[in-house]
DNA sequence: TGGCACTACGAAAACGTTTTCATTAATGAA
DNA sequence: TTCATTAATGAAAACGTTTTCGTAGTGCCA
């Protein structure tokens, strides 16, 4: 590896000098300059990142915490495509990005806190985990820059799907295809499930429809099967809805199956909703009515905020961040309205 | 951050006996040895990776190359399974993930090489990528321990699925199923296609068959549009296949599209199989049948052999893993032979 | 000519480790 | 008691940077 020891052997120089014409420093004589920068790129010469960070305190690496359950964080759909924007943002601006884990180090299991520390990141964004474990509360409320996604901490930067606005954007699309029976299979209990769920309710309620106990079930975020079993409950009951809400496209799936299974077609006989927009949705049969969440520009926004946290902190707005969707009309929505008057 | 010398001056000693201890060397007496690691603990020390990279010139971080282009590194979900088992894998080691890029950094494009050197990365996986761009092949002809994914180099570690093996499992199963009129599909030139295509053609060949021209035609993997297209061309053929093989899973729900379209059913009228076994394969109707890739078996086997190029390059073998998939029977194929029995 | 303000550069310390080698203390043998 | 051996520890250099501060050199003005 050449160093800048070598530089300034070959230009007869110190070292010292070799690192201000190499950064741009001003009190370095044009052709000094010049002359440096040429010799560097021809001796192939690249900085160390180790040395200048442990000089620093800057690593220019940012962390990503993901959940570590096996297959729920690189696999998940939706935050695949965040991780993707993200990391395209981010390295655009000049940082590197590493997984933050709970690894061993020195003989013991570092915290991601830890973890953090020991690799110098400059920041972290967390998405798609449990928030409330002591490991990701303690990293919180730690002093190092953090943005959090779909999740809100006091004090610090969230980047949020808009689900309020999305979850009435549907609820306002069924209910103007003349839909009044809809049911709603929401995933697991957390913040966006309640954001969710209260946003159907008072959507429904400005349409003057109240659902009844019996339409609002439980099911679980991508979980097919479970979403499934709900269906065919709800496929029992005398009084069916026209609509159902899934947790998510891909639980939608099992949905379909519900309703294939019983005998029935969507949407002719049922219609079916999901969320997030992911590109299986428009592969299926039909074409999945859901809510397309703006995955592109959650990570655009969490590595711009975190960048900003980072290198203007005074300057940078502690908020929650909305990021609206978008309505993606599919073909699992019968039009009632339409019907009527025909 | 607390480090070793305020470690040194609470117990007393110097800085090299806290590196010793906290490093379990053997020359450090056990009572001296226990008090400096109880210090160490009750101090929250952590050792400073940076300072330690730069003594040792050993990062414990390790490279993942994926494609750079937008949405089709970790949105692909072959290798976004791949990656996700690799993680695993090396986090269990010790060793952190840092995705490679060609950053800026000091004025200047850095190539993958010159990354993996600023970062001192210990070794890299590349995937998923043009394996013939002059950036890559600089990174596959250094000196750095490399894993290939899915693409075999000279002198270097190759972890492949195997599709030799996966191919003629498919055909077997579909010949075995009554097939004769065989089309496929296949996607873009590259290593992985000659090798499906070639044993394509010598298993058909076992039993007997040949596929004729126009069976053979040509799309693109993960594109749903251009497999309807040529699915189209198939169905319009005089002399129609009972079975159309795909590029992969989700160009086949392109196939399927167009079968629909044209008034047609998947199995009885047309049998589809795709390639890759995602899990959203299983989630069509009918379920796919299509051949399973061990992904998580790649990516841990991926990350073995590069810790272990890294940490015993003596007695690491330079070779070609082969790693075998398995058939998923879904119910898009049609069992021409019992129906003939019947 | 002396004084002053710049400009251009270098010496050296520091960041937090690891590692070599020397040194001291303790132990055992004679 | 003395010498040799082993065990335990420390001093110091080194890794490749950045950055502060000092110092020559230059030009300018009075």
């Amino acid at each position: 590896m050449v160093s800048m020891k070598d530089i300034a052997a070959k230009c007869g120089v110190s070292v010292a000098t070799v690192s201000k014409a190499l950064n741009g420093y001003s009190d370095i004589g044009k052709k000094k300059r010049e002359e440096i920068q040429a010799v560097a790129k021809e001796m192939g010469y690249f900085p160390n990142s180790s040395a200048r960070a442990l000089k620093t305190n800057r690593s220019y690496d940012l962390g990503i915490l993901f959940s570590d359950n096996l297959h729920s964080g690189l696999t998940h759909d939706y935050f695949a495509a965040i991780l993707d924007s993200f990391k395209v943002t981010a390295e655009a601006s000049g940082y590197d990005i590493t997984f933050t884990s709970m690894n061993m180090v020195a003989n013991r299991r570092m915290s991601y806190y830890e973890h953090c520390r020991y690799r110098g990141l400059d920041g972290v964004v967390i998405a798609n985990i449990d928030f409330t474990t002591p490991e990701v509360l303690e990293l919180v409320r730690s002093s190092l820059p953090v943005v959090t996604i779909d999740f809100t901490f006091d004090g610090r930067i969230a980047i949020v799907s808009d689900n309020v606005k999305g979850m009435k954007d549907l609820v306002d699309y069924v209910c103007s295809l003349g839909h009044t029976k809809i049911a709603y299979i929401h995933g697991d209990e957390n913040s966006v499930t309640r954001d969710r769920l209260s946003s159907f309710h008072r959507a429904l309620y400005y349409h003057g429809i109240a659902a009844p106990d019996e339409y609002i079930l439980k099911s679980r975020y991508r979980d097919g099967e479970t979403t499934m079993r709900r269906m065919e409950e709800l496929l029992s009951l005398t009084d069916r809805p026209t609509c159902v809400f899934t947790p998510d496209d891909f639980s939608a799936v099992g949905a379909y199956h519900a309703v294939q299974e019983a005998g029935l077609r969507v949407p002719e006989d049922i219609s079916i909703v999901g969320y997030d927009g992911i590109p299986m949705s428009q592969a299926l049969f039909p074409k999945l009515t859901t809510l397309r969440q703006d995955t592109k520009q959650i990570g655009k926004k969490a590595a711009q905020e975190l960048i900003s946290l980072i290198e203007t902190p005074k300057t940078t707005l502690i908020e929650k961040c909305l990021i609206e969707g978008e309505l993606v009309e599919g073909g699992s929505v019968m039009n009632l309205a339409s019907t009527l008057v025909t």
